[in-house]
DNA sequence: TTGTAGGCGTTATCAA
DNA sequence: TTGATAACGCCTACAA
């Protein structure tokens, strides 16, 4: 009894007893089980990371995001496990056996693509919830589920808004994964920022491609808008830069030069996109703060369960390079 | 006591039986307890990947390797934790503080720098360990730990003989961070191809890179060997394809073009690399079936504990692209 | 095939 | 300030 005093809250133990019973723990590598509290207390001091695919597990956004997450958990000496549902489980399902086993008192759950229902199910899990790059502007309370994320809409319309103020007119867009929300809301942003400028959206002129296949479908997806009849358009706008790659290498193919001829925004600004040819003008934003803040949340609820859902939109900024230019006549 | 069985072995339980405890279980949502089971059973259905820092953690190996990790235990319905020690802990003492706080029942361990008695302090960890990327040939059996990993030194000879193959005899090489596992070990491979093959090993120019500042070091690193008096090399081995791609950029400062008047060779195949401008030629290598194969020792060893400690060593490839071409004269 | 008893290591509660 | 007791949910051993 007085060993878990000592590890636990060291008040109502005399110095001396801590000391002797710290020295004798060092001695014998004592460790408290983490089971056996758990057990007796219902509290499970493990947070979860749940991820919904492979895909987006290794796309450029994850490590980061995880990497700021694990840097605040671990810090208060709490455990983080992390999981990727199998094809016979949804997401929202293991999140509730996750919580259901005990294997971890707070989530922090990624979505790719969101099924009827999946909030509202996440709502019962038992455990507090915060969703990484939700739309943050969706009502969530409701819910109770937390959300921290940058805002899809205005990050690609400063991509647009950029282009436009360069003179093009004639815009192409490379989506992302279809029903991934990520992808939906760029989209959805590049649409009403050319409605908000009063530009044409041309169809033909969107893509569908795919982020966990970005390099092969950015460079297919702008080869079927370069390849139909002029004029086409002198600019792109990416849903991420992998895409733009792609479409980099395709615009080459198809003769244009960038960006004397053509125009190409990408959206992630990974690491390696001012190593291009030419360096890639991109939409920058913070994984690492946003795992963080996800990570904060979570610990806050912990400390304070009355604390109500929150909401966290993050910035997100234009790098320009050298990718972007003035549209040409 | 019949609830138990049926969620474990469903032996000796009636199917009639079995068939009402399900549907009673899906009807309340019952989970069993890990946290009980493993107070019980002694037995901990959780393994860790413990990794040694955050530089590494975002490296881009990781990803594929804890995916490849993730995908083969997560299938037998194990929990995974991640861990990054602190600061204020070593590797191996994490290790120590994760399996005696009963959080994990096995661990993949990556280090990248290695102090000395690490390995040995890993063998009283108290459960199977993995190293991943540890030197295959080190004698490791001693110590009961298992590692699968790739030939660092025959990785590197691929590349050193592929530029000689091309003429060149001048070789300059940019290694990974100091003390790191596997930037000693690339560049010992690196002076070993060299005296292979009889060529002089220029101290000179050999430059220390970063890992986790893979194109600023590269690009520094270069830069020191270019600024010097001529002869330069006309070729350079890179650590990684981060390092590389910083040296094309440095390269290119200095008036040179790759692959006419320099050879650039990587290390990684980054699936960026194919997208430079020249696209990189580099080593190849395999982090997801890294992962997955470390899984699966740690599932066998925990199957049966009496299997000794394994050592697997994986195929690494030359991806030869246009960064590197015959030798200037 | 099903059920009972006991204990894994911890902590809440109460007693000393 | 310290210690005794009981219970968290599960599983081993044994009994019915």
């Amino acid at each position: 009894m007085t060993v878990s005093r000592v590890f636990r809250d060291s008040t109502r133990v005399s110095d001396d007893t801590r000391l002797r019973v710290l020295e004798a723990a060092r001695e014998v590598g004592y460790q408290p089980n983490v089971a056996a509290r758990a057990l007796r207390t219902g509290e499970v001091d493990t947070l979860g990371f749940l991820v919904a695919s492979h895909d987006s597990f290794r796309g450029p956004f994850h490590s980061e995001c995880f990497a700021g997450f694990e840097s605040v958990v671990s810090l208060r000496g709490l455990g983080v496990t992390v999981s990727i549902p199998s094809s016979a489980e949804t997401l929202p399902q293991r999140a509730r056996r996750l919580v259901a086993e005990g294997r971890c008192g707070a989530l922090v759950i990624r979505f790719d693509r969101l099924e009827e229902g999946y909030i509202e199910a996440l709502s019962t899990v038992g455990a507090p919830v915060v969703l990484v790059n939700y739309n943050p502007r969706a009502r969530l309370e409701d819910y109770g589920v937390s959300a921290v994320g940058f805002d899809n809409h205005h990050a690609v319309q400063l991509a647009v808004r950029h282009v436009v103020s360069l003179g093009h007119r004639r815009i192409a867009y490379l989506g992302g994964t279809p029903g991934w929300i990520d992808a939906d809301q760029r989209e959805e942003g590049f649409r009403a920022a050319m409605e908000e400028l009063e530009l044409p959206v041309e169809e033909k002129w969107i893509q569908a491609c795919d982020f966990g296949e970005g390099f092969a479908t950015g460079h297919h997806g702008l080869g079927q808008i370069l390849g139909r009849a002029l004029p086409g358009p002198t600019a792109v706008v990416c849903a991420s830069d992998e895409i733009a790659t792609g479409a980099m290498a395709s615009a080459r193919q198809w003769g244009r030069s960038i960006p004397e001829d053509f125009s190409v925004v990408g959206f992630d600004d990974d690491q390696w996109s001012s190593f291009l040819s030419p360096p890639l003008t991109t939409v920058r934003h913070s994984g690492w703060f946003l795992g963080k803040q996800a990570g904060e949340i979570l610990l806050e609820r912990l400390d304070r369960p009355d604390t109500p859902p929150k909401r966290i939109v993050l910035e997100t900024e234009l790098v320009v390079r050298e990718s972007t230019g003035p549209a040409p006549h």
